[in-house]
DNA sequence: AGCGTGCTGTGTAACGGTACAGATCGAGCG
DNA sequence: CGCTCGATCTGTACCGTTACACAGCACGCT
């Protein structure tokens, strides 16, 4: 063993290793222009007889008030980051930033109490990206208090957080017009994604009674372009999800099929990954798509083109990237992320 | 504004404005049971009079030398963690043991070059976990030597980091025994993952050379297995993919049926994903699985299921599990993860 | 009265780097 | 020869928190 005692190698011990200063220590290893060849082996060779171990990540941070870190904030369980396709995309557009710029990429798990607050306000990272945040979250404030720069996607609306997200109320309200063209007189149903609720539990969703932003926005949009088309919106059923899963959606849709009975002529949904599990129940249950039933997806991803979904197509990987650089402090400039309807077999032409 | 200045508000300025000792404040927030109600109330009023965004984490870090996060070094470019089902599978696993362990998870990105050593020895977290790590990977040795506990997801051996896999060898000998049952003289193919490669570019690699230790083990099992059924491995092709991506496998395999003409009565991935993209690619070529040709996956995902595929079972989720127990420093076991062949409609009987 | 005990509050010295201002010294130059 | 200048090196004061040891003080008990 190298090491005297327990205590950790400090640059201290390497300058008097090398017989130097620790500012001279400091720059050989941040600034190695500025000492002499000399010097610089001298300090190379001390590190490796007492096996230093690098700075002090904290220490350097304490000093400089930066950690090269950017931080996430995922509002739902951490592990769904790794197996819901919406959020995948979206972080890897917040990855491929940390990449380039050589940041860290944090996540700071919180469990919607109150106690997440410290837990977002102490995290070590020079930025902050939302993801499904809820209305009233708490963490929202304690981020802004820190004086560094927020990013959320989709929203809410928060003073001092940047909004990345595509307009979802005209994009719903396109989509809505899309999806019923050749239908009359429809029933509709509404798959809507709202993280908040417990399985299955959300029939008849009032608009403002959603719990995310996003949800609202678009339940708004689909109402305004269905009474533009002389729709009811009593006529469309709400149905609020709480996980992005297919299964969730087929189980729904079998039971509005089967144990409902409710006369159904088109599905909005708000994911394709939702959309698809329509599909498969749709197939099982003899109904032939588009004729019979009309269904459209969201975010056009990978499902939706093997699948002729319609969709609407946005890039949440683009917003990502752009949550990124907001929260890496390379832009301040409030977005607006594209979208555009993408058509396909899945609803009548 | 209530700052003064551009100065953050320190636990000192609360201390002052409450009118109590800079320790009293400390424990307020610590240890609120150490100072009196009314103290805590006097802390809590300060605080919010003068919008402190709570303690510095860099100096709670310094002092205290912990982070409260785990560090992930991810092998790979790190937007594969959310798209590569595999990763995130595992990813999944150490971010369950964070959100328990109320633990921040840190991914420290890194390129492969020398530079990125220190980037990851610099980085503010209490623990390492390590995935598809070449064999000479100098972050390896940057992490142990910051004292602080480390993981590694197959490989390979390194002094001073757990090492958390499946017995690949004696899993790879049960697999090619399983997939070649009622089979006589074959030629096989095995599509294997070496993210070191780039694509397409791996034709007839041979063990030794494989960067990843897991595909060596595997192929050394393949071996084994084939020899003691009579085989002969000079038979076998292994290709090496870059990616794990179904396309890089269906491709790959086109070719290799229409262009090299190669008579293959088997192939044995080391994915789910590649062997999904070998049945398309068959099923194309009029090929009947499993009569005219076996198909093997590995990890038994959703999508082995689905599809029929005989694969080797094991939970990558649970090996980052125990990853992140590892590097969470809650155990130092060195565990053997549980693997079995599954048998489907993928091979013959 | 004397003493131990528990509760509450306080000063100070770290933790390990970096910013900054300045010291030293030999070379170059009129 | 005196002076400036650049290259190199150094001492010290922080950054903001917590560990630790200790100081009052009220209270109950002998």
């Amino acid at each position: 063993m190298t090491k005297q005692n327990q205590r950790r190698v400090t640059l201290r011990d390497v300058a008097n290793e090398a017989g130097l200063s620790v500012m001279t220590v400091s720059y050989a290893f941040n600034n190695p222009d500025r000492v002499s060849e000399e010097s610089l082996q001298r300090v190379l060779n001390a590190s490796k007889v007492l096996g230093y171990a690098g700075k002090n990540p904290w220490a350097t941070s304490l000093r400089t008030g930066k950690s090269n870190s950017l931080g996430v904030v995922f509002g739902e369980h951490l592990t769904y980051a790794f197996s819901d396709p919406q959020a995948s995309e979206f972080l890897a557009g917040v990855a491929s930033i940390c990449v380039e710029r050589h940041l860290g990429l944090t996540f700071i798990p919180t469990e919607g109490t109150p106690g997440d607050a410290s837990r977002v306000s102490e995290a070590a990272v020079d930025g902050y990206v939302f993801w499904t945040t809820v209305m009233d979250d708490p963490t929202l404030g304690a981020a802004v208090r820190t004086g560094r720069p927020c990013a959320i996607q989709g929203g809410p609306e928060y003073d001092g957080i940047v909004r990345v997200r595509a307009d979802d109320r005209a994009a719903a309200r396109a989509m809505s017009t899309t999806s019923l063209k050749g239908t009359s007189h429809p029933v509709i149903v509404s798959f809507s994604l709202d993280h908040t609720r417990t399985p299955s539990q959300g029939y008849g969703l009032d608009i403002t009674e959603a719990k995310l932003p996003v949800t609202q926005d678009r339940l708004q949009g689909f109402r305004e372009g269905l009474e533009a088309a002389g729709f009811n919106w009593s006529d469309v059923y709400v149905i609020a999800l709480s996980r992005n899963l297919r299964t969730e959606a087929k189980t729904t849709f079998d039971l509005l099929l089967k144990e409902a009975q409710i006369p159904v002529d088109a599905v909005l949904c708000m994911s394709d990954e939702l959309a698809v599990g329509v599909l498969e129940t749709a197939s099982e249950n003899g109904r032939v798509v588009p004729n019979s039933l009309s269904v459209s997806g969201w975010d056009d991803g990978p499902a939706a083109a093997a699948e002729g979904l319609t969709t609407l197509r946005q890039s949440l990987y683009e917003q990502g990237r752009t949550c990124g650089q907001i929260a890496a402090g390379l832009t301040a400039d409030q977005p607006q992320a594209s979208w555009s309807v993408i058509e396909r077999q899945s609803t009548r032409r």
